[in-house]
Formats: C-alpha cells, sequence, structure tokens
DNA sequence: GTACAATGTGACTCGTAAGTCATATGACTA
DNA sequence: TAGTCATATGACTTACGAGTCACATTGTAC
C-alpha cells in the first residue's frame, strides 16, 4: 500500500501519477514496466517515487485494490434486472454487467487484465486469492444451478467452474482486445450486434454445461 | 535462423545450447530471457553465441522451427483410428494427439507456450502467420461438418472458430500446467482419468456448438 | 612447417534499470 | 526571526542486460 505522503497530496497530483502508472502497466505490462517512465511521465523525481510507494509492485497492488473498490461500488449500484432468474441468466447478467464495467475504465482494466490474465500472475503465488474468491463464487452458483435442476447432477463442479472460469476469461479478454480497437468502446460494447456475440458465446457455453455430462456417460 | 556456423557444430555441443536455450524460456518467458544466462549454461563464450544466432528472437525462432518439424513428422507417423469418423470425432483425436505429443517433449512445449500463448505474441506481429494457419484448419473443419449436418447451419462460423480455439488453448495450458506437476507427465496424460477429464472439456464444447445456435435463435 | 580460414574468447562499451541519500525547499510554529 | 518538519530532488551506486571486437586458438591444405 502506498504510503501516507502519498495519500497527502493533493487530488491533482495523485491523479496524475495514477494515470502514469495505469499506462505504463496497460502499455508494457508489469515486468517490462519502468519506474523511471512512470516518474518522467508524472513529472516528479525518482526519490518522490519511492516516499510515495514501496516498489512497482506496491503501486500495482494500489491500482487493483482502486479497481476492485470501483468495481463493487459499480455492482453494488446495479441491480439485476429481474428477480425470476435461473442461473444462467444470472451469470450472464453478471459478466455483460462486468464488460459494461470494464467498458467504462477500459486503460485501467487494460493495465490490471494483462498484468493479471496475460502474464499469469493471477495464477501465481502473489494474486491466487484473488482467483480463489472467483473460482468459490462460481462453485457455489453451479452448486446452487444443481438444486433447481437446471445442470445434471452428475456433472463433476469441478470441471464446470473451469469452464466458467476459463470461458469469462476468454470472453473479457477478447471483448477487451476487440473493444481498444473500437472509437467509443462503451457504445460499441452496448450495441446489439456485441451484445449478441457475447450472448452467443455464452450459450454455446451453458448448452454444453446443461447437456453434456449426461450424454457422455451414455456415449461412452 | 541460426548461422552456418552453427549448424556445422558437432551434434552434442548444439544440443548443449538447444538444451540451455530451451530451459532459459520455459524458465523465464521471452523478454525476461537472459542470453548471458543461456551462455554461461552452455559454456560457451558471448562471442561464440553472436557467431551462431542473430540475437534472442533468432534462438527463439530456430526452436519453434524444431518443434515444428518434429510434430509434423509425429502426425505424420500416426493415423487417426478409424475413417468412419466425424469433423468432431476427427477434432477430438487431434487435440488428443497434440496432448500426446506435448507430454513427450514437455520441456520444449512448454518453452514455446510459454512465450507464444502466455506472454501472448502468437497474436502479436511476429507469429501472427501460425494463429492464422490455426484458425483457417478450424474454419475448414467446421464448414465440413456443416455439409456432413453435424453441425447447425446457422452457426457463425466465425464464432465457432473462435471458440473452438480458445477451447484448444484453454484445456492444453491446463493440461500442460497440470502434467509438468506429475513425475511422469506422459504416463499421467495417458491415464484413464486424464483422458476422460480432457473427454468431459471437448463434449463441453461440442455440444455447445451442435445445440446452441438454433436454441438461441428460438429463445430470442 | 607455413599459410590461411574457421572458430572461440571475454573484456569492453553503452544503455537502462532499481533503489539510496545528502541536500534543498517551503510551510507552519513559537 | 529561528527552528522544525514534511516533502522534493537528482546525482550516485550497483547491477545487469545486449552487442562488439581485437586477439587467441584450432583445423586444414599444401
Amino acid at each position: 500500500m502506498p504510503k501516507q505522503t502519498f495519500l497527502n497530496l493533493p487530488e491533482q497530483k495523485r491523479q496524475i501519477i495514477i494515470n502514469a502508472a495505469v499506462d505504463e502497466f496497460a502499455g508494457f505490462g508489469f515486468d517490462a514496466s519502468s519506474i523511471n517512465r512512470i516518474v518522467a511521465n508524472s513529472k516528479i523525481s525518482k526519490g518522490s517515487f519511492y516516499q510515495y510507494f514501496e516498489d512497482k509492485m506496491d503501486v500495482f497492488k494500489y491500482l487493483l485494490s482502486l479497481l476492485i473498490n470501483e468495481k463493487m461500488e459499480f455492482f453494488k449500484a446495479k441491480h439485476p434486472p429481474s428477480s425470476n432468474m435461473d442461473t444462467f441468466g444470472y451469470f450472464r447478467w453478471m459478466v455483460k454487467a462486468g464488460m459494461e464495467f470494464n467498458s467504462a475504465y477500459p486503460r485501467m482494466t487494460q493495465a490490471v487484465t494483462r498484468v493479471l490474465l496475460v502474464e499469469g500472475l493471477y495464477y501465481g503465488k502473489n494474486f491466487i486469492q484473488y482467483h480463489q474468491l472467483t473460482t468459490d463464487t462460481l462453485s457455489t452458483m453451479i452448486r446452487q444451478a444443481m438444486k433447481n435442476g437446471e445442470v445434471d447432477p452428475s456433472v463433476d463442479v469441478e470441471l464446470a467452474v473451469m469452464v466458467m472460469d476459463v470461458w469469462t476469461t476468454a470472453i473479457t479478454t477478447y471483448i477487451l482486445q476487440e473493444g481498444m480497437k473500437q472509437k467509443d468502446i462503451l457504445k460499441w460494447v452496448r450495441s446489439a450486434k456485441t451484445q449478441e456475440k457475447i450472448d452467443k458465446l455464452l450459450y454455446v457455453m451453458e448448452y454444453g454445461l446443461r447437456k453434456t455430462e449426461s450424454q457422455f456417460v451414455r456415449q461412452i
């Protein structure tokens, strides 16, 4: 976490530093990011940087915490459109709301996604707990869907979690990559065409999970 | 490509250098890999390295070409178990044969996978042609499956290709990651339990693709 | 043996990174 | 005014990377 000195800084100066760091991580990933460049781009001295943060990992963890807080606020403010929604419907809503959020903060999301997903730190020691959180949530959802009779009870829960996890990551990465090419990413994500594409991708997963295992057992 | 000097080298010396490079890329990825370390680990001088290769990218491309050649030999020697196989059956066979190969050359595969898939160079400028090859093959397969009536003709081919591509990558990465934890990776991949897991993952995709789009259209 | 080509060597240059520290600035306080 | 404290600075140290080059060694042909 940043030192008190950083938190005492005027809002505007803090923002300049945060933006420089976001651009650096989004553009170079974690390892290739340079504190020298962050410092140069935010027009502070090297010494000041080390008065604010411990090191590169410290800044990154701070950015991550900002993103998580914003995301939690965002989800708190949103509510699922209808209350009588099945588990998969709820999952679809969640994924789409997530995309909406990502499009509202594309640079920040890109920085964090690049480091955590693309560079694989997410699955390494430092951030494994965040991934654990996701898989736990998914696991609960699957079990709920089984209770509701939406998923065949013979389904291997761990496997289904992996499917949903990988699938969500793939869609998110894909949408972010394509979205960054657009003029107005938020508008593009909200467009009927993009929404339909996301829906289709999610349905591929959903029907796979709904139908697979029972069929699989019969076919063997 | 390596210079003639390298190709003139005695087989054993070449192997030592190749092994050092493989270990370096497998352990550090592309950017973080160091020629200094490769040189130290293969007990040649810095000067010699530059007599053999242009630079880091040159070694990596050479390793990649070795892997591709070996893989082509491997697939040439193997034949699908039965001739009356549907498209998805053929796809399953291909994926599994691929896993078999990866397990036979785990370090080499890990090095290349880490750089191309995990670090995302596969989708960058340098290696995009290899990815294009994969998507073209998949595209042909999907169209064939449609002709055979195995896939709903309303399916969006581009979307299906993306599904298969992403899914194959995810499974490959997963199996390689888990496999590296085992004592005998080849034995582990061949075990009934692992094969069943791979099958299940592929069936999730298959049933998703078979059933989704027509259902999707009806549900809207 | 001599001459010439091929191969091998590691110290050296140059660039850039992380992190430190003596010193400077400037605001507030007694 | 003098003292004190938080903040700001950038030159400096240390480490490590890529790539070069003058020179050394080895192999081969005559």
